[in-house]
DNA sequence: CCATGCAAAAGTGTCAACACTTTTTTAAAA
DNA sequence: TTTTAAAAAAGTGTTGACACTTTTGCATGG
């Protein structure tokens, strides 16, 4: 798949770690599953040195858990730890919709109400994928008129963390239409300059996000906890 | 100092990790300073490759940072950086102050008040080590009161990061007094279920901090931004 | 048939050597 | 004296080999 065509400009087990996250992102690699060295090292086309440097990267990112002399693992998340984690998702994103109101401009504004059309268009069509990617836009756009940087990678880190916990989004048509009602209340408040409503919404519709999910595996998924 | 005469349960790349990371929290290792392979592999009395390892798992951490062929150096950071951990770390206070409200027994009550008292007798003695000692533990405490684990653990990245910031606390002997009080009226908040106003003073009792700290810098160091 | 223990296999941990890049030193030319 | 280029030194990047640990599979005995 993935035998060093390209070249790793930045380094070789960086790269690696790239690939890596992409294979555990994509479901190849399953929480839970173990990272076998020899193989990745013959998959990847290097040596065994390169690919325990990406691991241990991915380990100190949290990505993956070493166990000595077993070998490291793709971490599971358990459902307590994704409680935990969408709440802070939520205070995250509460705290940038309040100060976006300091920092929004005219031009900002004009972006928002084209993802929002375009948001309406993708829930029409039905099209679930361009939603989530125009989703993903829409907060990206509140966490930089937050005007703090690393709250915006803080935000990103969350939400890849919880893509570990579930690979697949179901977005039915009526949970994107309640969604996109939500951006819009984050957004008018934010341009009304209503601080302490815009972090309400906000927060809110990063809960009620929590809240679907939550509701989707009561009945199924033992889901273990390790850690 | 430390060649392996402690041995490594968890992994020699883990322990050397470990090393590193006091070598910079004391300040032994400066930021911008770059970490030798060779010298620190003699020093630990081991190979290059656990030592590159470890340091892949700093760099995860963000503790360092990696140039190709050029070496990893500890992470300075700038005060623009600073700012903004501080704000999220008075963010993540802040909801642990206010969730608080909801966790506290008789039991952490005992513990406040025993903390504050020794607070107290901290500041009599001009004592800033002890302090600081227990500031943490209050600090600490409240965090696990806040009953999500993961922003406890946020939290205390977020001090350790701080601390690459500036080696040195200087808490006179009147900052010490003004904190505790802060302190105080943090645990009466908690202890009333006064959600809202537990979360206010929490979050000011943070920002306070960073405004001593930023006081203290307006006039000297140049602070490079790197990244 | 199940339990126990031994041996082979698979896999991780560490190392020393070599390749390549960057930095420093040295020396020659302007 | 300053500039420039080449050689040497220092340092990082990668590899294959070997040591050690864990797992697997099989055979033996109950």
């Amino acid at each position: 798949m993935t035998s060093l065509k390209e070249k790793p400009e930045q380094g070789l087990p960086i790269f690696i770690a790239e690939e890596l996250k992409q294979l555990i992102d994509t479901g190849v690699l399953k929480p839970g599953e173990r990272l076998n060295e020899a193989a990745l090292a013959l998959r990847m086309g290097t040596s065994r040195g390169p690919i325990r440097e990406a691991i241990r990267l991915l380990t100190g990112l949290g990505i993956v858990k070493a166990v000595v002399n077993r070998g490291v693992f793709v971490r599971q998340i358990s459902v307590r730890e994704m409680l935990e984690i969408y709440e802070l998702r939520a205070l995250v994103f509460g705290f940038a919709a309040e100060r976006a109101t300091e920092h929004v401009t005219e031009q900002h504004k004009q972006q928002f109400e084209q993802l929002l059309a375009q948001m309406d268009a993708a829930c029409e069509l039905e099209d679930a994928d361009r939603y989530y990617e125009l989703n993903l836009q829409f907060h990206s756009l509140v966490m930089r008129l937050s005007n703090n940087q690393r709250a915006h990678e803080t935000y990103d880190d969350y939400v890849k963390e919880l893509h570990l916990f579930r690979r697949r989004y179901f977005n039915s048509p009526g949970n994107m239409r309640r969604s996109n009602n939500e951006h819009r209340g984050i957004y008018e408040a934010i341009v009304k300059g209503a601080k302490a409503r815009a972090k309400l919404v906000a927060e809110r519709h990063v809960l009620s996000g929590r809240q679907r999910l939550l509701a989707s595996i009561d009945d199924s998924s033992p889901l273990s906890s390790q850690g």
